[in-house]
DNA sequence: CTGAAAGCGCTTACAG
DNA sequence: CTGAAAGCGCTTACAG
């Protein structure tokens, strides 16, 4: 091969630990245990082999690590989508507490979709990932297989499954839905109708439809045809309401959004078609993100308990790896119901 | 050891390649084949091979793998955030196209702060990565060591750097912020003031703040004291300019805001107040996030290539990867000026 | 406090 | 179409 870039440098190889070793006049094993376990190694040793480094520009290999200790720092995660605040301040509470603790975010976005996530944990898999967080219970039969085979932790996001596979953290999205739904009522709502993601293998949406549905029926309210609304995610998918409303269609006073990302885009649609909120319609959101307080009216919505997922499933994790978690095997972060202007 | 759990299965080691070789009666070398270059191998051994996969539940050891063929499918990406739907956009473009052809997203979080990416790059090049993707092209003198060192595809994300370390997809910061300040007073605003991100080493702050000030200088209209407003990252940051317009502080009747986050907080705050937009106050965003096109009135924003430079980003990565990349080291997206109702 | 030996689980580069 | 040998770059488990 000529040379054809003259004004670089020769390409050196990517230093290893025996030219660390070399240089510093020891062993591998010497340099290895200065890295991990410097405490054990002489000072004047220690200088030499970091200068080498120093001048090496050396790093370790983590698949030559890994392969013989027979562990990695790789923490596995899984979520629907990042393009949403909800997931996206666990998924940046998460990053940032493991990523202080020197482990790494092998992140995956399975689109709502369990077989892109069965696809997404085969191939993950095969890091042999210390942890392994998933979002959901509802997995395909060849994904819990490969979970059962993993020797990973194992950690279920976002709700609080009867038989964890291992271990989980969330909260009721039944309970919050119900609780969203009787509030609307005591605030003297009565034709209260429930838009929600259109995914039926989503344990989330089930379960907040199964909230909705059993608060509607214990305060003796009918759910009639057109009050529940599945639409695809976004803030486009909003205004579907606003036009059945428009269109004489759909005739209520009260609408529960699954997400705020929905509450909004309905939220907007309504001002843009010259509704009042709560006035003609009130408007009650899910997850309270940041946009949520700041849209005019405020946006009532349940809290949800984003960034508590993320500190309690790093922490739970981390503890775990460690060996010593004693905490039960699901943990419940709750959530709170938040009255502001739109309801 | 006792048995505690008496209805778990005996717990089976992971599977190796050596064990699936065992099973189907030949050595690993074939059941590499088998997995890499199957057409090379006879029907009938594959068939017992796929067996065999399939009752160990075998998934290759992916640190093994890239240790003895001294390639990996890790794909490194550094971002400032993760909570902005600007850089979501290019995360899940990027995410995508890359999921799709067998490339693992290692991810990580530089908080807009060079130092911690700095920090992540150190660790992550000991995964020994095929391509590196960081935003931006301000970084720490280690961290330039770390990416000269790393023999990756180094890829820098968001402006057109004039000396690109290896190779570069974005679009004019400068130019952006320029033709919208100019496009500002093409409609008539003339006291037109800017609200950037404090981040005094993030290039595309420094770069919008440029075309900024070249515009006006360029249109005549002074910058006075105030007119330049610096605020931490998030929506509560907006209300900044509207409190001094109340107070009288600040006398203007536009403001570019560097994000569209920033605008749509000031727009929902000068609304809250009781200003009406863009009669008493205009507001240009940059980004057109998805919420700008579905608050009221409808943000005027400078639209940025957030997709496009996640699906370019993938593409030119995986043609270099695989030897066949011939186009430009630096790939301009483009940008365009939206105007809706804001200003 | 340091080192010699062995081996993690694969793939490369042969050979047949 | 299949296999025997060697080795990737580290750490484990000794020994001294």
């Amino acid at each position: 091969m000529t040379e054809t870039k003259p004004s670089q440098p020769p390409k050196r190889r990517i230093a290893r630990m025996s030219d660390v070793a070399r240089l510093a006049g020891v062993t591998t094993m010497t340099v290895s245990r200065a890295l991990r376990t410097p405490e054990v190694v002489s000072e004047e040793t220690r200088r030499k082999i970091d200068e080498a480094i120093q001048r090496t520009g050396f790093v370790p290999n983590y698949a030559a690590r890994s392969l013989v200790s027979k562990r990695t720092d790789v923490i596995v995660a899984l979520f629907p989508t990042m393009m949403n605040s909800v997931f996206s301040g666990t998924i940046e509470e998460l990053s940032r507490r493991f990523q202080a603790k020197g482990y790494h975010l092998l992140l995956g976005e399975t689109r709502f979709d369990i077989e892109v996530e069965e696809s997404l944990l085969s191939s993950f898999v095969g890091w042999r990932p210390a942890a392994i967080i998933v979002t959901g219970s509802e997995h395909t039969v060849r994904s819990r297989q490969l979970l059962e085979n993993s020797e990973a932790t194992i950690v279920e996001l976002w709700n609080l499954p009867k038989k964890p596979f291992d271990l989980a953290v969330g909260f009721s999205n039944r309970d919050a839905a119900y609780d969203m739904t009787k509030s609307l009522h005591d605030w003297g709502y009565r034709r209260i109708a429930f838009m929600n993601l259109h995914y039926p293998r989503n344990d989330r949406s089930v379960d907040r439809r199964a909230g909705y549905r059993d608060a509607m029926a214990d305060l003796g309210l009918p759910i009639e045809p057109g009050m529940e609304i599945d639409v695809p995610f976004g803030m486009k998918s909003g205004q579907v309401a606003i036009e059945r409303i428009l269109d004489g269609t759909l005739k209520i006073d009260a609408l529960l959004c699954s997400s705020d990302t929905l509450a909004v885009g309905t939220l907007m649609s309504a001002l843009r078609a010259g509704l009042s909120v709560p006035g003609d319609l009130a408007i009650a959101g899910f997850g309270d993100v940041e946009l949520a307080s700041i849209v005019s009216p405020a946006l009532t919505t349940v809290r949800v308990p984003r960034t508590e997922i993320g500190f309690e499933t790093a922490k739970m994790t981390m503890d775990r790896l460690d060996g010593r978690y004693d905490g039960p095997p699901v943990v419940d972060c709750g959530y709170s119901i938040i009255r502001r202007e739109s309801a």
